[in-house]
RNA sequence: GCCCUUGUAGUUCAAUGGAUAGAACGAGGCUCUUCUAAGGCCUUGAUGCAAGUUCGAUUCUUGCCAAGGGCACCA
């Protein structure tokens, strides 16, 4: 990369130059004006020289300038100029040549633009989306699934082998709670589904009706002490498979209810190689819980604890075993974590939760780095907010609670009622392709604006906003890709004389470029470092900001300029531009697990 | 009480220690005889408070204030 070449160059002239080599950066400056790249490399030396940063600015520009290497590079290569600037910043403007073969670099990589191999021949299994059997797939799920769907393409971009994981919770009191709430409403079926072979219902109405039990049971075991009581019995009976009716409905239950989870990552475009379950990682953890009584865990009050804060005074003290000899969570979580080792031995094991798992995942890393140590530094907790909703909006457009799966298919249900507003099935789309669009640009809507923000804080969804696509959206990024499709697509039936493919004689130097051209080329070829840097901090984020940022340099460069003109011979370019454009953002499309659809 | 997050325009979000703190929504104005107006252009407006480190702090440190989460048998 360009980066790093600059970067040499520097160092190259410190050394002439008799200076110390420092920790500089080299950036690229907000404002366009200031260059492409901009280094503080004078501000950071006249600082341990007392001298006046300007004065050696100008020093090591003009042994930039002269120094062998460079030489050739500067003015006539792929350095235009190198200017000194405000305090010190030495500015460096990039060569028509460079903007030209990186729009070049761009159409020959193809899909591959944009990746890097920082973790070549690495595995990184990524655990996300985590819901329960039993209980309805809600908001927390969607965004753990945005965010992990992301984090994993981003890892694949990196030259990573990525395996996704899936952990759900298939026993507990949520489970039972379900069952009480179906047991104790005699009309809740005409004909109970668990003793049909199949289902009448599809599986995700089946799943909604299970997700209203778990609703009424929940209410019950709060208010009803007598309910409590059943419930707990019922738990029991659960687990010990020990009720023939009980056992009927959990096989049920679990199934249809984890088709329909099924359902939603088909939408969401999500496949996982691995489903852990809770019941199968207790007696796992349990018994690692056990074999390390003595040296990490101790007993107390019956109970196995593990006093993390002996270790580290910012963690604490938390149960793996109950006095009832049940493995809690943190034991599961350790009989989880070991399986996944076992089985597929990664690199990186990342986990995407919300941040309210943040405190004891701590304390279960801790006992887990104890036992093995060679585990520590290939843990990775990746934690986000919780997703609140705007003003008033409690409740889906069916009038029941709102679920990750109601907001989804909200979202989804308001692009096909938009595109009919649009006149869309007038213009001849048919009703697959009316469906196709839809889920695309609703899942897009949903995706974006979870994946927008920096993972620290909680978000705050306003459906309104989000679905009216004005703006920061998922649906502005794809409608902006369209365009240049549907550009191109008729492109294709222009032939400019043979000069299509010919570009080097059309560039022009970098003084007539317009402005919405440059600012275009400018923001292009910096996509593979945004990926860098969002592997980097595991921030999908910076991508979802870019591509925002690339598709309104599109959009102005699209108002401004008439791309296909046969009297213009910069024609051509303006479609390689455009061509350009649409490569990276569908690459970055796809590292948001955004799809881009047929039309809009 | 201790620990973890987070405080930026009226609102929702950006900003690897750098230059005039960027967008979007909202409000007001303009823009389709021309490749999709889900678009583009112009105007409006912000770093919780107080110290410290630094040539330079939204960013790092400390204290305070505010919001959310966690702190023994739930996950």
């Amino acid at each position: 990369m360009i980066k790093e070449k600059i970067e040499k160059l520097i160092k190259d002239a410190l050394k002439s130059l008799g200076l110390e080599d420092l920790n500089f950066v080299v950036e690229h400056p907000e404002d366009l004006k200031n260059g492409d790249y901009s280094t503080n490399v004078a501000m950071v030396c006249a600082k341990n020289l007392k001298t006046n940063p300007r004065e050696l600015a100008e020093n090591i520009v003009a042994e930039l300038k002269n120094s062998p290497l460079a030489k050739g590079e500067v003015g006539g290569g792929l350095i235009h100029e190198i200017q000194i600037a405000g305090a010190g910043f030495i500015n460096f403007y990039l060569s028509r040549e460079f903007f030209s073969n990186s729009i070049k670099e761009i159409l020959e990589q193809k899909e591959n633009w944009g990746k890097n191999s920082f973790l070549a021949g690495k595995k990184v299994m990524v655990e996300y989306t985590d819901p329960n059997p039993f209980k309805p797939f809600h908001i927390g799920h969607l965004m753990s699934n945005a965010i992990g769907e992301s984090i994993s393409r981003i890892f694949e971009f990196s030259g990573a082998h990525t395996v996704r994981a899936n952990y759900q919770g298939d026993v507990g009191l949520h489970v039972a709670k379900a069952i009480y709430g179906i047991l104790n409403d005699p009309l809740a079926f005409d004909t109970p589904p668990w003793q049909e072979e199949i289902g009448t219902m599809p599986a995700s109405v089946q799943a909604d009706y299970i997700g209203r039990f778990y609703a009424k049971g929940s209410d019950a075991y709060e208010s009803d002490e007598k309910a409590k009581n059943e419930i707990d019995e019922i738990n029991k009976k659960v687990y010990e498979k020990s009720d023939d009716e009980i056992n009927k409905i959990y096989n049920w239950g679990r199934r249809v209810t984890l088709e329909a989870f099924e359902e939603i990552y088909k939408v969401l475009g999500t496949k996982f190689k691995y489903y852990f379950f809770e019941s199968e990682m207790a007696p796992i953890g349990n018994k690692i819980v056990r074999a390390n009584m003595s040296k990490i865990f101790e007993e107390s009050d019956n109970a196995i604890i593990f006093h993390a804060e002996t270790y580290d005074p910012k963690l604490h003290t938390r149960v793996f075993v109950t006095s009832k000899n049940l493995p809690t969570y943190e034991a599961k979580e350790i009989g989880l974590t070991f399986t996944k080792f076992e089985k597929e031995n990664p690199d990186i094991s990342v986990v995407v939760t919300a941040h309210e798992q943040a405190e004891y995942m701590k304390v279960v890393a801790k006992a887990i780095s104890l036992i093995h140590p060679e585990y520590e530094n290939r843990m990775k907790h990746i934690t986000h907010g919780m997703m609140r909703l705007a003003s008033g909006k409690m409740s889906s457009r069916k009038g029941n609670v709102v679920t990750g799966e109601s907001l989804l298919h909200d979202s989804i249900d308001t692009i096909k009622e938009k595109i009919s507003a649009r006149g869309g099935p007038a213009l001849g789309w048919k009703e697959v392709e009316v469906q196709e669009v839809s889920e695309s640009v609703g899942v897009s809507a949903l995706k974006y604006s979870i994946l927008r923000s920096s993972m620290g804080s909680d978000i705050v969804y306003d459906f309104e906003k989000s679905i009216s696509f004005e703006g920061d959206s998922g649906p502005y990024l794809q409608y902006s890709a369209i365009r240049a499709k549907s550009v191109l697509a008729k492109a294709g039936d222009t032939n400019f004389g043979g000069k299509r493919s010919d570009l080097k004689n059309l560039e022009r130097s970098v003084l007539e470029e317009p402005k919405e051209v440059s600012n275009l080329e400018k923001t292009l070829y910096r996509f593979p470092e945004v990926v860098v840097l969002s592997y980097q901090k595991f921030e999908p984020h910076h991508i979802a900001t870019y591509l925002t940022e690339l598709a309104s340099s599109f959009n102005t460069f699209y108002t401004e300029t008439k791309i296909i003109n046969e009297a213009d011979k910069y024609s051509p370019y303006y479609l390689a531009l455009t061509k350009a454009f649409l490569q990276t953002i569908q690459n970055g499309l796809w590292l948001l697990g955004i799809t881009l659809p047929e039309k809009m």
